[in-house]
DNA sequence: TATGAATGAGTGTTCATTCAT
DNA sequence: CATGAATGAACACTCATTCAT
């Protein structure tokens, strides 16, 4: 029996069903929201939720997936109409800068996403899986930037690629699990301070 | 006839309860680990838990208020045997440098802690609870020293104090969550890189 | 695609839910009865049980409810078949003459029904609720009937209808309570013997 | 080893629990009433309530065993204070008449009174017991009183006693039990009316 | 005897998942 | 494929009863 309804036609159920999923778990929290709060999100109804999923768990990881190639194409996508490596990393700055995580949707969602990946660490496997795609690429994704500005001679020689990385990360991590959890975090302004330091760091002082 | 049991006992018993709680919450998560598993754990029957405790959600609060009175307690307690605001400030630095974060028990207990911490931003009462006694507190104990460092000269007259502050604990933060994520992180570097950028911020350079 | 099953299934699995309960709650008495004897009772699973009825509470308010409502519909149903107001007030005790209050199905459904009215005096809500559904109508029906007949002067003209209608029901309860707790209790007997009272009362006498 | 303390201060110690049990029977119903309750009531530890009563059922017995008691010496202290049967019957009527139902106390006793007898219908042994001790002893108290009556020539020759008897209690379970659901209920009022209906139909009318 | 901490079977309720229609 | 009624294994929590002190 060939498929009956197109593969267009699934993607976009599939895809309605993740989107209410990611606004029920943003409210209430993985565990706590119920397959039911899904159905009364997207109305579609619990049977067909579980044709397009096989599990409460793999609608979660899809969806955790998504966000993350999302992300990946966010930052890879215009990453390329900058030249330097001094603009890139400007513009790295500049993307979170411009996030306002205070919007009550984007806490949600920020919540929800750093909730999966401390629940990741229980499980190894989706641990390994994350790091894969999550961590790791991440981290070489800023260090590719950094090399290529010692290269070019923009930042000074002794650096190391790798540890700017992992500070760009930390950083922005650091300031995001902040401004989530506490109304009062000057989000912008210590990203920009932060932005100030590491570039100070990088670029070549000239005397 | 005084108390069939000292206040002792009980204190020991609720203190048996709470460390067995963590670790349950540790291995599985505050929702996903059960009155049950505790009982397993800690070798209490449920019926005197409920003596103790009277639900599940104030084991989990006791237990991370109790982190927060411990973490606090461990910050104030040594701070004053130094005297000037750079040795405050490096100490704590240190004191967090020294922290192993990939100890598995520790491990667990960040990841616990950060969980709840997460979660709070779902219930409003909480969240402000928290914020008094945790955000609120850790940033005013590093403005404090800051202000401190200026006051005396030791810091350049133009630092902001409140940005320090949320620029150390962004820090702290960003480090911790990344350690517990990431394996390969190089948690303590990052540590002493920042501790480095900061300092070289605060402090006056000798021209 | 309409419902999944109709509104009559529905309808009857509820009926069927609220039988079984009626019988285990007439066992065992509503607090002694467990959702999972009425599981038993009915082959119906604990969760079919929680898709009909939110708790166990609303099965026992709903199932006295239809107590009610079946009582008020028998007492409303056959009145207008009868003209007069004696007609009318000797249909109401032949009706509870004809009552056995000893059959044991019968005599269980009484006891459940007593105890629900007690139960009710504990809780204002549930006690105005029965007030204005239950007593209140009862008295209403009989006193309406009582005027009438002073009205038509089939009765006294310095009959209290308020009174008649109170005693009546005193009564009823009284001989209903008695039989159900007291095996040798000539119910039959004295309802006639009260309806003789009674009638007389009410009746003017020839001289 | 002789008893340590005196019989009589046992018997203080029960008669204090008893008290406080029927406070709590009465608030919250025998089944929802709970140990710790009556503990708080009573302030006597729950230990030394298991020495005094084997369970919460054996309390509940005793408790309403009691009162029977208590309404049986009731009934018969004074009953002998008068000597004719009509003066009896009043008495007895007047009795009743003088309780006030509606007192939030008493109507509470009353209330755990009734439930008691209820729950009884579905103990085959309690039935019998409370049968015994209760509902007999009451008729044939009233029985007496009427065949009194009768054979002095004060009530009518073709009285039933036991008629008469069943219909006293009829009347006052009846007017107790509605004056306990129904706020509005003319308690004294229906009682009055009752007597003066019973005392007619068996006082010999003068022609 | 008095105490109250400990016990654990039992309760109402939830919810991910299945499957007949 | 879509539906939503049915399922039942869990779960948090209660409370009568026991028993060491």
């Amino acid at each position: 029996m060939p498929p009956i309804v197109s593969e267009e036609y699934k993607r976009q159920k599939k895809k309605e069903i993740l989107n209410s999923a990611l606004a029920c778990f943003a409210k209430k929290g993985f565990q706590a929201a119920t397959i039911d709060d899904i159905v009364a999100h997207s109305s579609i109804s619990k049977g067909a939720i579980y044709n397009y999923f096989k599990s409460k768990e793999e609608i979660y990881l899809e969806l955790m997936n998504e966000q993350t190639n999302e992300t990946n194409e966010l930052l890879t996508e215009k990453i390329n109409s900058f030249q330097t490596a001094t603009e890139r990393l400007l513009y790295l700055f500049d993307l979170y800068i411009s996030i306002d995580p205070f919007d009550p949707d984007r806490k949600e969602t920020i919540v929800v996403h750093y909730e999966f990946r401390l629940h990741s660490s229980r499980d190894e496997n989706l641990r390994l899986l994350l790091q894969e795609r999550g961590n790791r690429f991440f981290i070489d994704f800023v260090t590719k930037i950094v090399e290529q500005g010692v290269k070019t001679g923009e930042f000074k020689k002794d650096i190391n690629p790798i540890m700017v990385a992992n500070l760009f990360w930390t950083i922005i991590d650091g300031a995001t699990v902040q401004a989530v959890l506490y109304k009062e975090y000057p989000y912008q302004n210590i990203l920009e301070c932060m932005k100030g330091m590491v570039m100070d760091t990088l670029l070549e002082t000239k005397s």
